[in-house]
DNA sequence: AAGGACTACTATGTAGCGCGTAGTATGTAA
DNA sequence: TTACATACTACGCGCTACATAGTAGTCCTT
């Protein structure tokens, strides 16, 4: 499972970090710490600053730097107006491809029966 | 989108491969065939003819070899125990993780409101 | 004022899968 | 015998998650 479990998660911790920021802006750091609270996302720094620079660069996130209370500056991402856009594509993406997985488990059970 | 979707497939194909192979044995052509109708899921010979062989040697496939009404043989692949057992776990994890990315974007939605 | 602890980020290399492109071989029908 | 659909094989690339390691800023304690 563990190998296939990594290939799964391809395109998704991209997802999942966009929706994060669809909630508010927010750095690194917090990011990462958010997503290991979700068992089946669990990253790493090296995961999540990789696609932080990548999606920043692609122009669906904004940077905006500021002090921390505790530690180095901040950088906080937000998403752009062309980032909102492309993530609605995205989850509306994702839905149907879970709806199109689930029918072909649901002809085959049907099948079954 | 393009290069996302190509990443977010990783590991889905294959999903998508046994749960059509849970209908019953299929062989290659065929399952490519079957995949073509789905619009989010379409692949060609080269994305499953690799997966099927990999499986196979997992441990997950099984062949049996028939010849063909036309053309030349067909290669029979269908679940062994293993795969079946590991095809529920499967499509067990991905229900936690839709689950999952789910709950991020209602969290966000609630936040909105 | 110096050491440690926590915070926040950076750098580098690897593995694995989907996919593009091309090619091979079998059998049927005209 | 040539055309066509069927069925499979071979090779290489690009991208992402991830492991591992390192850098640097700020606070607290003694």
């Amino acid at each position: 499972m563990n190998g296939w479990i990594t290939q799964l998660r391809k395109g998704l911790v991209e997802l999942a970090v966009l929706n994060i920021l669809a909630a508010g802006e927010n750095y690194g750091y917090e990011i990462v710490q958010r997503l290991q609270d979700i068992e089946e996302l669990t990253v790493t720094e090296s995961t999540v600053y990789p696609i932080l620079s990548r999606l920043t660069s692609e122009g669906l996130l904004k940077v905006r730097v500021a002090s921390s209370p505790q530690g180095p500056p901040r950088r906080y991402f937000s998403l752009t107006v062309i980032g909102r856009h492309r993530l609605r594509e995205m989850n509306d993406y994702w839905d149907e491809l879970n709806a199109s997985l689930v029918t072909l488990r649901v002809e085959r059970e049907r099948r079954q029966a």
